[in-house]
DNA sequence: TTCGAGCTATACAAATTATGTCTACCGCGT
DNA sequence: ACGCGGTAGACATAATTTGTATAGCTCGAA
């Protein structure tokens, strides 16, 4: 789809040098093709990140409904679909066009990471039956980003939120 | 150093998205500092490019020399030296510059394999005696180009690489 | 204290590259 | 034969990048 040959282009060049141009050659279509299905890079991009968003937070919901499976396990594989795919140059480009633009991006990238929130506050909530989910819960959450921005690898990413996953479980 | 930068700025962007700005950024110098040191774009990627491959050499040299390992995960380590820490765009690009100006790049691009190839070569025919070593070494050569190819990340190379070796060396 | 080496910060012209648009056209299913 | 969903190519305009120039700063040696 254009969608992901978008999203994989962005991912890799980052949102300034990644060019019309390219995102056109990676999605096998012409220039003013990519034109006549979105009308600028703005919203193409806004569309391939909305669509990104939506696909990571079903991919969450997927993984956190496998109750069969130890929470702790769960909860990394739910965080490496959330962040830890996107390890690397696009995180700071999705960032720099949503402060360029204050709220030009669409509400999803405030309703989606309030949604994901949810979904692993419910998902300790659950297990643990504790009052302290929520807390628990956006703990980690502060620490999955504090490791992404530390972290150059995923693998080193997951190394970590391994590790504070299962102290914050106990 | 401000060669690693510049090669790591290269290898993550390719040569032309790769701006001076950025270099110098990740060098922590100012632009015009840098073209203090290096006069032209195309000189710093010169320079760039002759020390990894003669870092490069240096490793695959080690490697092979450490005659205590088995001879196949020797190859294996010289090859992910040599040729799979550039599985990505800096291949393509380097290529890319290679072609448009012939023999801008120094001579390094050409004796760099031709050493590279002796010392595979060699490593063969030390450990198996066989005068078959040449064709051997210039096989898992060209696997090895081939699989750079196809390969999108080091895991893939490596895996591949890895059985190629081992047919190889029987 | 002065000097020079090795930079930085700022600015600039020229070249290159990117965006967004337009026109003409093509293949294909109906 | 027609319209849909594009392609190919060209274009003006804007943005970015290169390479250079200027002035100034800092630090260590003389």
């Amino acid at each position: 789809m254009v969608l992901d040959a978008a999203l994989t282009t962005f991912a890799r060049f980052g949102y300034r040098k990644a060019s019309m141009e390219e995102v056109a050659r990676a999605a096998h279509i012409s220039r003013p093709g990519l034109y006549f299905l979105f009308s600028s890079k703005e919203e193409l991009f806004r569309a391939a990140v909305t669509q990104a968003l939506e696909r990571d937070i079903a991919a969450v919901e997927r993984v956190l409904a496998d109750t069969g499976r130890p929470l702790p396990k769960r909860l990394v594989e739910a965080f490496d679909q959330w962040a830890g795919r996107y390890i690397g140059p696009l995180t700071r480009d999705v960032a720099e066009v949503v402060e360029a633009n204050p709220g030009l991006l669409g509400e999803i990238v405030e309703t989606a990471p309030r949604r994901f929130e949810e979904l692993i506050t419910d998902a300790i909530a659950v297990e643990t039956g504790r009052a302290a989910a929520p807390d628990v819960a956006r703990t980690m959450i502060s620490t999955s980003i504090g490791l992404k921005h530390q972290a150059s690898s995923r693998e080193f990413y997951l190394e970590r939120l391994k590790v504070a996953i299962a102290l914050l479980t106990r």
